[in-house]
DNA sequence: AATAGACTATCTACTGTTAGATAATTGTTT
DNA sequence: AAACAATTATCTAACAGTAGATAGTCTATT
């Protein structure tokens, strides 16, 4: 792994667990091995390493939900894959959707990094129109908000609550 | 109002926007006309206000709820009354929930501060147990986490979208 | 020779926090 | 009523630490 993707690794955990100031330039350089001023090499500004964070992270979800028509063609509920992804993300990591929080404190953020943020939940609002279309569902715009509000909300509140039975609760 | 309350004030206005980190000491002193070091007269560390701040969001929280019973009497739903509270929220002041955004970045937060957002939730979902008990459902707690999460989550995408169309739909 | 990727060194601005002083008010004792 | 003591709320000044960012240098690999 280069060390630009090292440093993705290690600031969106740090994003994860307490947002957009919960990661610094020389933290995240220390825990890779270089200094400080290197990392700007590869970002030149914090906003454009924001940035990177949130558009690989969309990228790497998009790419783990998949195709709406292949599911279905497998006789798989793609709304179940859905919560499932994000079951993985807050049971194997313990930690927030990245996007979710940075959505969260979006008003503070850099302008860059509001347009990534954006970017995630208008992507993964299309997914969720397009399955429960295909699920048959009479208002699937409606069902999409309700979906990934909910699963984003019950994420909040664990994390919050810091006991995960409130999301399995809420997913049942 | 004394400028205690007035730091407090300004400070929730901040953390609504960006989190816990949004806000400094000699940010909030220069807005209410003070120096940085009074400050911390009236609130020994940057944790102490934090949690003072919580503790207050949630006194005030619970008291436009109202009381269960109450609502029952007069006829009207609860659960419509606590939608509201949650729309005017983010209608009015269009802010996220504070408590709402300290819970996603808790792991990042002084345990005092942790303490006060966890009581935050817990009362809401007494709050709202108590409420769809009121109304007959059969799973009550299962619906308080799903009307909290569903809420918490809308009021998230909606300041990420940076539309508050969103919220509307997901609470019609 | 040129580029990539790191380095050292430094800058300015800001962070929370503390010490110590001051003035104004309030309460208590003479 | 006057004198003393304590409390409240603010101030100035300074601290050590951290923030993101920049300029210039070095060393490999291409």
């Amino acid at each position: 792994m280069s060390k630009k993707e090292e440093l993705l690794k290690v600031a969106e955990n740090k994003v994860r667990q307490g947002g957009y100031n919960n990661f610094s330039f020389r933290e995240i350089a220390n825990e890779v091995g270089i200094k400080s001023a290197s990392v700007h090499y590869h970002f030149p500004t914090k906003a454009d390493l924001g940035a990177a964070l949130a558009h690989q992270y969309t990228d790497a979800f998009l790419a783990a939900l998949g195709d709406v028509d292949e599911i279905k063609s497998k006789g798989e509920n793609p709304i179940d894959r859905y919560t499932q992804i994000f079951r993985g993300a807050l049971l194997t990591d313990n930690k927030m959707c990245l996007c979710g929080l940075l959505g969260a404190q979006n008003e503070s953020l850099p302008e860059k990094v509001q347009l990534e943020v954006k970017r995630f939940f208008e992507k993964n609002l299309a997914w969720l129109n397009a399955a429960h279309t295909a699920n048959g569902e009479t208002d699937p715009s409606h069902a999409a908000i309700m979906t990934v509000s909910l699963l984003e909300g019950a994420m909040m509140i664990s994390k919050a609550l810091n006991d995960h039975s409130y999301f399995k609760l809420a997913t049942r």
